[in-house]
DNA sequence: CGGCTTATCTTCGATATCGAAGGAAGTGAG
DNA sequence: CTCACTTCCTTCGATATCGAAGATAAGCCG
C-alpha cells in the first residue's frame, strides 16, 4: 500500500522530532518545537489518532512528574531506499526513523541503462515489501542514490562518468510512473554525508570524505546537506603538489585521485609486484605491515590532508569524517590529521574532529532515509 | 534616542521584507511571506500605526487593481555602523534599509587598544547623530567591523594579528555599557561578504574575495553569512604551488598572501626598483602598462584563481566577487577567471559568475547594516 | 464603450496557537 | 512522614492566522 504521510503544519514538525529520535515526550516536543505545551498536546492527540505515533510506558523524571513516552507507531510506515554502484546495488527498507528493517546487496549493471536498472530496483523493492512488511503498513517514499552528480533543480543525473544513457535522465519521473509517493534522487557521496551527519548530533557543519576506489566528499552546512549545483564537495580533481606529474583519467595532470585514490594505490602496488584485486585488501596489507602498502597509504593520507587543509580553513567544519573502504587503515586517518593540523589556522582546527566515519557501510542508505523523511514531511 | 524595534512575530518578517526592498505592497508581502492576505493587512496596519511603515502613492498594476505602495517610514530609525582598519575607521549612519545617511573616514589607531578605540567610535556616532538625525528618529542598533576573527559564540575577537590588547576582548559588552541596543561585532571580510550579497539578489551562495594589502574571503551559504568558528573563508594562508619558496609572515612557507597579496606585490616591485606606497597605486601602474606591474598582478590572479578552483569545486557558489584595492586591475580578474575555468569541473562552473565586486568601498558598512537589521528583528 | 477578467485589499467566521491556571505525580529536605 | 517545589500534561479564554467571500479599481478585448 502506497500512501503519503497524512500530516500538515505543526504535525509534521512534531513527527519529525520523534522520528529522528530527538523527542520522546510532549514536554520534549514543546521544548524543541517552540510550540506551547497546549498546542503540542492537541497535535500529538491527532498523530496518535492517525496511527503515526504511539505511547509506550513512562520516561525518566526530571524532578517532577514522569513524562509519557512517545514513539513512532509500528504502522507509521516504511521507506524504500537504494544505493547504486557500477556493478551492484545495495537496497532495503527502513522505518520512518531510519532504522533498517531489511538490507540486501544484489548484482546490477549500471551500464544496462537507467530504465532497466530502475525497473529491477523497483521489482526488488516490491519483493522486499511483500516479504517483510505487513499489508497494513504503508510505503511512504522511495530514495535512490546514484554514483554521479544530480542537479538539485531538475533532479536529473548530470554528465556522469561511466554511466552510459544516464545523462539528463530524470530518475524521479521514471519512478513516479510506478509510485505516487515522494521520491528522492541524490548523489551517493551526498547520501553518505547525510547518513554520517545522523551520527554526529549537535554538529552542524561536517565534511564526509569517502576514501575508496575513488575519492569523494559530501558537505553538511548548518545541519543541511549542501548540494551546490550537484557537484559540491568534489575534491577528486583538485591539483596537488608533486615532484613528478601524473595524468588523471580526466585528462588533467596531478589530480588528487591520480595519487590518492584506492585505484591509484592498487596501480602503484601492482608496479611493486603486489597484486591487489579490491581496494579493501589494501587495508589488510597495511595491517600486515607490508612497507610498500603502508607508505602508499600514508602518502595518500598526506595528500588528502593537504587538500582538506584548504577546505577546513575555508569552511571551518566541526567534523571531518573519513569513510570508504580505505578508511579502516589507521595510517590514512593519522596522516590526514597530521597534514590538517600542520597547516590549518589554529582557530579553524579548534574543536575540530578528524575521525573515522561512524555510520558504517550503509551510511548512504541511512542518509537516503533521513532525506526522504524530510521530503515526506515537507 | 535609543530604542529597540518594537515588533514581534510576523511584524518583524514583514518589516524585513520592506526594509530589504523585496516587497512594496501588501500583495508582495503576502506572496513573499506566505501569510494570508488578511493577516498581512492586519499586521501592516499595526506597522503603519507604529510609525515603522508608510504608504506612498500607488504601484504598478499587474493586470488588476494597482497596489498601495509601502515604504519604510522616515521615523523608522537609523543604524550606526563602523569598519575599523589598522590606522583609520570608516563609519556612518544608515537607515533601516541600509541606505547611507552619512559616511565618514577618521584616523584612528587600532593599536591604542579596544577601550580607547571603541570610545572614540562611540563619540563619533554621537556627533553624527546630533548633527544629522532629528531627535524623533531613534537609533536602533550598533554595528562594528574589526580586522580580525570574531568567535560567533562568544562574540569576542580571537587571536588577531597586529591588534595588541584585543584578543578575547568583548566588543559587544563594552559597547553595551553605552547603548542598550542590538550590537553587532563581525570580522571585516565577513561584513564585506554580507554587503556584497545585497548586490546579487537571487544568488544564495557567494564567495567574496578581498584582494587588497592582505587577502581575505567571506562566504554566504543559502543566503546566510557562514562564519564557521570565526575564521571561515580564510584563504590567505593556503599553500600554493611554486618553484621557489617564500616564507610568509606567519612562519609557514608559500602561503598565498606571500605571493599574491598587495603587500607582496609592493615588495616585488620595490625589488625591481619601482617604489609604490599604497596597494591601490599598483592599479595605476597596470593601467599605465608598466610590464613588471602587469606581470605581477597576472601572476597574483593566477595564484588566487588556483586556490579558488579548489573552493569552487567544493562549494559550487553562484558568484565569486572580487573586491579590495587590487580588484580594479582588470588583469587580476581575467587571470582569476582563466585559472578557475581551466581546472574546475564543468558542472561547478555552470552559471558561475566571477566578477568585480559591486558593493564598492563601503561594502563592509552596508553589510553591517544588513546584519544589524537582522539582529534587530530577531 | 461595455462587459469580463484580473489584481488588490478588506471583512468575517473558522482554525491554530498562545498563555495562564490547574490537576496529577514526582523529588527532596526537614 | 509531611510539605514545598518541580515537572508533565490538560483545560480554557485570548490572540493570530487562515480561507472564503466581497468591494473596488484596474486592464483588455470585442
Amino acid at each position: 500500500m502506497n500512501q503519503r504521510l497524512p500530516v500538515q503544519g505543526a504535525q509534521g514538525d512534531l513527527l519529525r522530532l520523534v522520528a529522528t529520535g530527538r523527542a520522546e515526550s510532549r514536554a520534549d516536543l514543546a521544548r524543541l518545537s517552540g510550540l506551547a505545551a497546549s498546542s503540542v498536546s492537541l497535535r500529538v492527540e491527532e498523530l496518535l489518532d492517525a496511527g503515526l505515533l504511539a505511547e509506550e510506558g513512562s520516561g525518566t523524571s526530571r524532578g517532577g512528574r514522569r513524562p509519557r513516552r512517545l514513539r513512532l507507531s509500528d504502522t507509521a510506515g516504511v521507506l524504500a531506499v537504494a544505493d547504486l554502484g557500477a556493478h551492484h546495488v545495495r537496497l532495503g527498507l527502513l522505518d520512518l526513523s531510519g532504522t533498517p528493517l531489511v538490507i540486501e546487496e544484489r548484482s546490477c549493471e549500471i551500464a544496462d541503462g537507467p530504465r532497466a536498472t530502475l525497473d529491477r530496483i523497483a521489482g526488488a523493492f516490491d519483493e522486499l515489501l511483500a516479504e517483510h512488511v505487513p499489508a497494513a503498513v504503508p510505503l511512504r517514499g522511495i530514495g535512490t542514490g546514484v554514483p554521479g552528480p544530480v542537479d538539485p533543480l531538475t533532479q536529473r543525473v548530470v554528465t556522469p562518468s561511466r554511466m552510459p544513457g544516464w545523462n539528463d535522465f530524470s530518475v524521479a519521473e521514471h519512478l513516479a510512473t510506478r509510485y505516487d509517493l515522494p521520491i528522492l534522487v541524490e548523489n551517493d557521496a551526498n547520501l553518505m554525508a547525510a547518513g554520517e551527519a545522523r551520527c554526529w548530533p549537535d554538529r552542524r557543519n561536517l565534511m564526509v570524505v569517502k576514501a575508496g576506489t575513488g575519492i569523494g566528499c559530501g558537505v553538511v552546512v548548518n545541519g543541511r546537506l549542501h548540494r551546490g549545483r550537484g557537484a559540491a564537495g568534489d575534491i577528486s580533481h583538485v591539483r596537488v603538489r608533486s615532484d613528478s606529474s601524473v595524468i588523471c583519467a580526466c585528462g588533467h595532470p596531478d589530480c588528487l585521485e591520480a595519487y590518492a585514490s584506492g585505484a591509484a594505490l592498487m596501480a602503484s602496488l601492482s608496479e611493486a609486484g603486489i597484486v591487489v584485486t579490491r581496494t579493501g585488501d589494501i587495508v589488510g596489507l597495511v595491517n600486515d605491515a607490508i612497507p610498500e602498502a603502508t607508505s602508499l597509504v600514508r602518502n595518500a593520507g598526506r595528500r588528502i590532508g593537504e587538500v582538506l587543509t584548504v577546505l577546513v580553513n575555508f569552511f571551518n567544519p566541526d567534523v571531518v569524517a573519513v569513510g570508504g573502504s580505505l578508511s579502516a587503515a589507521e595510517p590514512l586517518i593519522t596522516s590526514i590529521r597530521a597534514a590538517v593540523w600542520e597547516r590549518c589556522l589554529p582557530l579553524a582546527t579548534r574543536d575540530l574532529e578528524v575521525a573515522p566515519a561512524r555510520a558504517g557501510r550503509d551510511a548512504a542508505l541511512l542518509g537516503a532515509g533521513a532525506l526522504l523523511l524530510e521530503a515526506a514531511l515537507t
